[in-house]
DNA sequence: GACCTTTTTCTTGTATGCAAGATTGTATTT
DNA sequence: AAATACAATCTTGCATACAAGAAAAAGGTC
């Protein structure tokens, strides 16, 4: 299951670029994870010098970023900066239905297939190719609606949603976000753009409003209330 | 004048990245225009290898690209990519002034400010600064909608926006921009969200628009133009 | 003089070495 | 025993050296 390539695709560094994301999108690394150099080059067998330009990379994507002299970590945002994300996103993705939300016949199809591999992960009950299908989705709408750039743009943005719905627990469920996108795709086939974005903001609005529902979970105060009992 | 800062701030690349994205938006640097690691690593007085590092999250800010053993440039982008950013564009900041478009007052008045600024610039025919702050408004209208994420996304676009302008020679007046951006604020300090949306939207096309008209002036094309008629 | 070959030069690609600082573990002191 | 000082260790920060390849220059051949 291939990520939209970054450049340079061939080159070393740009390999462990990707597999990081997609290890993030999976669900396969967790937010507030340390990432050392070393290992990172042990893992690839490369030299710390192609692990630190894929982290630099990485770094102006925001999924990672480093602490000095103590380590890269993956991003932990703050409740705040998750719901600056999400807002983005969801200006985003309702600006790109509305703005160009015309999609040709075989297209539509090729997103029901996606749906539809969602939904055999659903069943499977595989997380990581359920979290990646469904993160993903959002990236293949902005192709289809024929925007390599947002969808460059919302590959970053989905991945750091991953991470956000992770530190948050999330109780958004994946049958109903997939439901959603089939939605979205009726509407499409329907020509009816507007509503499609409607239908994209509330989807979106239901991811930030699990984070309400659930508290804050930061690595520290789930430390905190871990050790708070000790029965 | 301050860009929004990178991360780590202080970090000498980060401080060779800040001022590569300022020269360009100043249009200082031309699109094509050869980056050497070398000369970089002179100019700043560093080694080769911060360079390298700035150079890493540019391109991951799609600002710059390597072609191998041969050097880096600065984006020179075609036609098809141009309509495609200037596409995302258009989705983000309509999405985002559809979704979030609510200003305080003071707010207004530094938007206020910014024209002000842009106008002071255009009529000291001071180019560097009006080509920056032509497109940092922007950004700064992002900031005002209270989207640090869409600013740091449209610091990007609007860089590479800036580079498609120089590369197509586009037509469009600086001074009607301008106005446009008033428009904008008038519609937001109105309380009119969508409106300001319409504006944005009809904005951005006259910038596409002017790609439309004076035809594809690539390196390439230039120079057979240029050498044409040898008198 | 034009064309092909070879060599030189210049560029990025990658690994490595050492420095600087943060953290952790240990001993020392009170 | 608790607190503090010290040392060992582990991490990134940055520069440098060399390898690999591309482009340009030089040389040779017809």
């Amino acid at each position: 299951m291939p990520l939209t390539p970054s450049p340079e695709i061939d080159s070393p560094s740009a390999r462990i670029e990707d597999r990081i994301v997609y290890a993030a999108l999976c669900g396969r690394i967790a937010p507030g994870e340390r990432l050392g150099e070393k290992d990172l080059a042990e893992i690839f067998g490369v030299s710390r010098t192609l692990v630190r330009e894929a982290m630099m990379r990485l770094q102006a994507r925001g999924i990672v970023q480093v602490s000095s002299r103590r380590g890269w970590f993956v991003i932990e945002p703050t409740e705040e900066e998750a719901r600056h994300t999400l807002d983005a996103r969801r200006a985003l993705e309702v600006g790109m239905l509305v703005t160009l939300g015309k999609v040709d016949a075989p297209t539509i199809q090729a997103l029901r297939a996606h749906v539809q591999a969602e939904q055999a992960a659903i069943e499977k009950n595989d997380r990581a190719e359920r979290s990646y299908l469904l993160g993903h989705f959002h990236v293949c709408l902005a192709e289809a609606l024929g925007s390599p750039v947002l969808a460059a743009l919302l590959q970053d943005l989905t991945t750091r949603t991953v991470l956000i719905a992770a530190l948050y627990q999330s109780s958004h469920d994946a049958c109903e976000s997939s439901a959603e996108h089939e939605l979205i795709i009726d509407a499409l086939e329907a020509g009816d753009a507007p509503e499609a974005a409607r239908l994209m903001d509330t989807h979106l609005r239901h991811v930030e409003n699990a984070l309400n529902e659930r508290h804050v979970l930061s690595r520290l105060k789930n430390l905190k209330v871990a050790l708070s009992h000790p029965d």
